[in-house]
DNA sequence: TTTCATTTGTTCGTATGTATT
DNA sequence: CAATACATACGAACAAATGAA
C-alpha cells in the first residue's frame, strides 16, 4: 500500500474535491484500469480521515463526471472501455 | 397556496423522489412555468417535514434531469426554454 | 435456506462558510 | 447590516442489495 495522498486543509479546494483529485489521477494515469474497484466508501473515510458523506460526494463527483459506476450493494467501478 | 401534497410513508419510494415527483409534474404541467424559482430548501423542508438533505436531494436530481438550473446565493429555477 | 459481512442508499441532526439580495 | 440561500462537513442510524459461508 503506498502512502495515501493526504488533504490539505490550507488548500480552499473542498476537501471532496482534493480527494476526488486523487482518484482522477489514478483513474487517468492506469493505476486504476477499466474494470477496477475503486475503493469503497468505508475506506475512503479511514484512508482520509473524513465523515462519510464526505467520501459519498467524493464518489457522486467522479459519477457525475461519468468516470465511475456505482452497483448498490457491490461497489463502485471504473467501467470497462 | 394549495395544499401540498404528501409523501406516503408506506410508499416504498425514496421520499425524496416522492418529492422530485411533485415539483416535476408542476414543471411539465406548466404550474412552475420558465423562469420560475422553485421552492428553496428550507420551504421543503417545511413544506414535506423531511430534512435538509432530503430536501437537497430533491432539488439534485431535478439538477441532474436538466429540468432546474441553481443559482448559488440566489435559488433554483425552471430555466428558459 | 439462513446467516453474516460488506457496500451503497436513505434520512435525520448540527455547524460553519460563502454569496446574493 | 440583516435575511436568504446554497456549499461543505462533521456525526448517527437504519434499510436494501449483494455475495459468501
Amino acid at each position: 500500500m503506498a502512502r495515501p495522498r493526504e488533504v490539505d486543509p490550507w488548500d480552499p479546494t473542498p476537501i471532496y474535491l482534493q480527494i476526488a483529485g486523487f482518484l482522477r489521477e489514478d483513474i487517468e494515469s492506469g493505476k486504476l484500469a477499466p474494470g477496477a474497484q475503486l475503493p469503497s466508501e468505508k475506506e475512503i473515510q479511514q484512508t482520509y480521515g473524513v465523515a462519510r458523506e464526505t467520501a459519498r460526494a467524493v464518489v457522486r463527483k467522479l459519477r457525475d463526471e461519468g468516470r465511475v459506476v456505482t452497483l448498490p450493494g457491490r461497489g463502485t467501478f471504473v467501467p470497462p472501455g
